[in-house]
DNA sequence: CATGAATGAGTGTTCATTCAT
DNA sequence: AATGAATGAACACTCATTCAT
């Protein structure tokens, strides 16, 4: 009954907070987690100075977290997550609409999840020592959750047509342009305009004419 | 370095090197800034080891650099004009291509600045704290040769193309696929998979029909 | 350390010692930092050092001194606190004492808080980096306390005397005679003599036939 | 005949400088010395920053200084020199006044000596580590000199009095005073009163009823 | 003689982490 | 559980000094 110190998976767990106060007290770090990087960029973050932003004291921080990583990790998971729940639901509610309404849907989904705070994803991908696996973590998880989307209208696109290739492609296009649609247009590109397009290119590959004709790469030096 | 706080006396800029032997140190120093990276990470990184590693004093690393940021900007744009080149070289080799020969080019060299060395540039765009401006530029710069090689093709796209439009588009889809195709491919798409599908995509995307029909996004809830 | 340069993140002010023990270490580091500089100079101190003698770790150092000099500056404080102190005291005591009376104390309260520890005294006064308004902060006190003690024995004194004027004077004659006294008597000056004549000097200023004939300085070329 | 270092005295003395351009590199060195130390304070001092602002190579400042101290020891031998050569032109100027005359002329030689440039006094003063026998050079040169002043007035003054402790008392006076005048004069107090009233004190003191009546201290606790 | 590239011991400072209270 | 004082390895950076050119 002596309450020790319980290692759950003995990968790194502390105690799950049961109690509401926990809950709130992981959440302030977090919290402050964010508002630091926001503010000042990922090198001003520090243990201290998170316990202090956070207004916990810093054997609290340790009380949840087993080092800094933790954070950061427990960050990006978060992040991961959200992106995950989002397209989940696009793929629900486009269940009737046409291959543009999903991939516009998906679209959508990852600029609102880029451009809530900009500021932020920005960090969280750019920043975050996502260290080793991160990376690799986020993009399987949006592999696989393209792929679902795609399969849902299977039948709009061509028959031969790689499911594993194009969430490669799609899972690619669609991270990279509402990433660069919400931080980084160039003058003259509007949001609009931004997404008009990516979806076109999406839309325009998937259903392209299949094995289409060789592609003549080679006919240069 | 926490706070903002001010420093004591005088220069914050280092000297050009001028003789000859200075020239070498610079180089010597970041090779090995680039051969801890690739071997330990960046965490691994730090000044004095860069100086142990580069055969140099640590007084000569801080003969050339005003500080330790100094040595990964410095990285930082030796990879953006490496880029810049090599595109460049692409757009004169494909003078006579057609656009797919085009795009294949650009993919192929943006693939090869990528593969050649993996994690050094996975390091020099996901962990290298190119604060403030870092990333932008990099993203300008490669718009501004991305639109440079469209339009070099400009007849054989649709009249009414826009082209800051169309390089936004196909610079963020070069660089996310030619990324993943390098460095995180899911299995069973091979690298010749990946970049003929990608190439399609572009290709596919810049001939697509213009300004067809609208999108039917809006068909969804 | 030589051009101002900006920090980064966060608090440049160290927590005020709450608990006991911390009270004990902030007296344990000053304590080193003045055994330090009476044994090897202001040259040998260095804040790890100081931890070192102290007994501390670095980090409790610097819980408690945002930078070095502020260990200087606290000491500086310390010192001038200390003569404020002693002359109050030397005020009181000579309530009923004659001018001359209150004078002496005054120059041995003086000759006391720089004899007592002359080398720290010294290095008190004339190497600490008391930049920019130490050095006035020191002479504003010891005119305000000089004044007080002046005041004091107003009656003794012309009518028509200046008190800040007489402050002035007596204040910079005590403190360099004090000085001199305890830290650079020539061959053949007993300290004895020295206060013997330092207090003639100043009472026999004090005394003066007020406002005298002119000086005779215009005599001169 | 192959020229090589000549030490002379072997006390870290390299070669004099005989030719002119040698002496210009001299001069523009302690300049720039002093240029740094008013600007910036004596921290901001380092050998490399004074070669630059000299306009010489670091070289060069170890080709006349054997190191960063005897910069400041020339400065400081400069400055002592100075403050003899001004009284000992008081002295002939004044041979024919009173001692008033000569008190005056003292008082402002040092003056002009502190007034010309406070800062660069102050500092010289107050923040070179005039380790370890240049505070007592000067006070010892000071205190010949003065006695040299005195001893020209020796028939207006008391016959017993010690020219010894005289020149103690004195010479602390007038270079407390002169500083106090020139540097740190509280408000209301002007430089001319300080005058009169520095040298009235130690006129006074001079005058003195020589082995006057005892001073009444030991009427105190 | 002058130059300035190179050196490297030394120092100030940070910050993740522990643990007594 | 929470607190915050204490720790100390690790690091960024300085600057007096040397020496090849």
């Amino acid at each position: 009954m002596g309450s020790k110190k319980i290692k759950k998976g003995g990968r790194n767990v502390r105690r799950e907070p049961r109690q509401w106060r926990a809950r709130q007290t992981v959440e302030a770090i977090l919290e402050a987690v964010v508002r630091i990087v926001k503010r000042e960029g990922i090198g001003a973050v520090n243990t201290n100075r998170v316990a202090e932003v956070a207004g916990v004291s810093i054997g609290s921080v340790y009380q949840y977290f087993p080092d800094k990583r933790a954070m950061f990790i427990a960050l990006h998971r978060q992040h991961i997550e959200e992106i995950d729940r989002l397209i989940h639901r696009t793929i629900v509610e486009c269940g009737q609409s046409s291959l543009e309404g999903m991939i516009c849907g998906v679209f959508d989904a990852m600029v609102d999840a880029h451009a809530k705070d900009p500021a932020y994803s920005s960090v969280i991908f750019s920043e975050i020592p996502h260290r080793p696996h991160g990376t690799e973590e986020f993009a399987v998880r949006l592999h696989g959750v393209i792929r679902l989307a795609l399969a849902a209208k299977k039948g709009e696109m061509p028959r031969g047509l790689d499911l594993d290739v194009a969430a490669f492609v799609v899972g690619n296009i669609v991270d990279a342009l509402a990433h660069g649609a919400a931080m980084r247009r160039p003058r003259g590109v509007t949001i609009e305009v931004a997404r008009e397009e990516s979806v076109r290119a999406m839309v325009g590959y998937l259903r392209g004419r299949g094995r289409g004709r060789r592609l003549a790469c080679e006919d240069r030096a």
